[in-house]
DNA sequence: CTCGTGAGTTTGAAATCCAAACTGAAGCCG
DNA sequence: CGGCTTCAGTTTGGATTTCAAACTCACGAG
């Protein structure tokens, strides 16, 4: 595991393979049980108990038995996974914006008009996103490093 | 390709393998050269190859050749590359928030205080992301779809 | 007794991934 | 000139993952 060192890159490690985000997903939606899941996503099942049991080992879902002798449970999310809203409505309006054909899925926010996120800074509450939150290319780099890589100072 | 019809599942099709938004966040980052973004990522060679003709075939990245001869190219982003940042950021947050040991790496605002997003809709202007784009679970849904997968009204 | 549901597990072939070595084509250095 | 380094890939061959489909086990309904 090297490259930078990086809160994406972990991020990507428990959240970045193939299946998770669309089981995710469905479990935002409300379907908990395993066959629904796999269904709506279309996982091959067993890589989704795979990756489910990853999830939860992560601490993004928990299983919640609801019988046992068949021992069957159900899927949901965690504080954790719950957090992951802003990725994933992140992910469907950049889809909507820049990949569909059809605009066809649109959610609504409370205030009954179409979805559309704005973000700001939580302090000064600007606008964010045009890449404002800029000179990170500076203040992301860990001690150590420089934008070529690691930094070798003496030894190594 | 089954599975629920979804933009979400579109977007996760361009950017969702391994090493696709890692690349995204380099080029992001300035480093707009091949071995920077290897180097960076650790992705291995071939396939940061592959990835990086797929993201320039989805119009995430663009090629601009800086010499011939030996021809050498730089990648940069284009307008849905730039329209990925709230997805990274998001990424971003989220890791910091559940997965980092060590909070470590501080992004600044503009502003000049840590970047906190909030995000909100763009029409009235409320704060979003507690589940409040809620009732999606409706929404969401695709013509012909209901919660339980594909109604089958008549034939088919 | 047979069928259907639900949550997996097993199987064996096919696709991917990977690290490391290799390939030109310059450019720099003494 | 002869040799080293940079850069952007390609090639290689083995290890790992993925996948679809079939199978399992334990009910519950008809």
């Amino acid at each position: 595991m090297p490259g930078r060192p990086c809160s994406i890159a972990l991020a990507l490690q428990v959240i970045g393979e193939r299946w998770a985000l669309l089981a995710i997903r469905e479990i935002d939606f409300g379907n908990h049980r395993f066959d629904e899941i796999a269904r709506n996503t279309g996982a091959p099942r067993d890589i989704l108990t795979a990756r489910l049991r990853a999830l939860e080992q992560a601490g993004v879902i928990y299983r919640r038995q609801y019988q046992q002798h068949p021992p069957r449970s159900e899927y949901h999310l965690t504080q954790a996974g719950v957090g992951l809203r802003p990725v994933l409505n992140g992910l469907r309006l950049w889809g909507d914006r820049w990949l569909a054909e059809e605009p066809p899925v649109l959610v609504e926010h409370a205030c009954g008009h179409p979805l559309h996120i704005v973000s700001h800074c939580a302090h000064c509450n600007k606008q964010l996103d045009p890449g404002d939150a800029s000179d990170w290319s500076e203040q992301f780099l860990a001690p150590g490093w420089d934008r070529d890589g690691p930094r070798h100072e003496s030894s190594e």
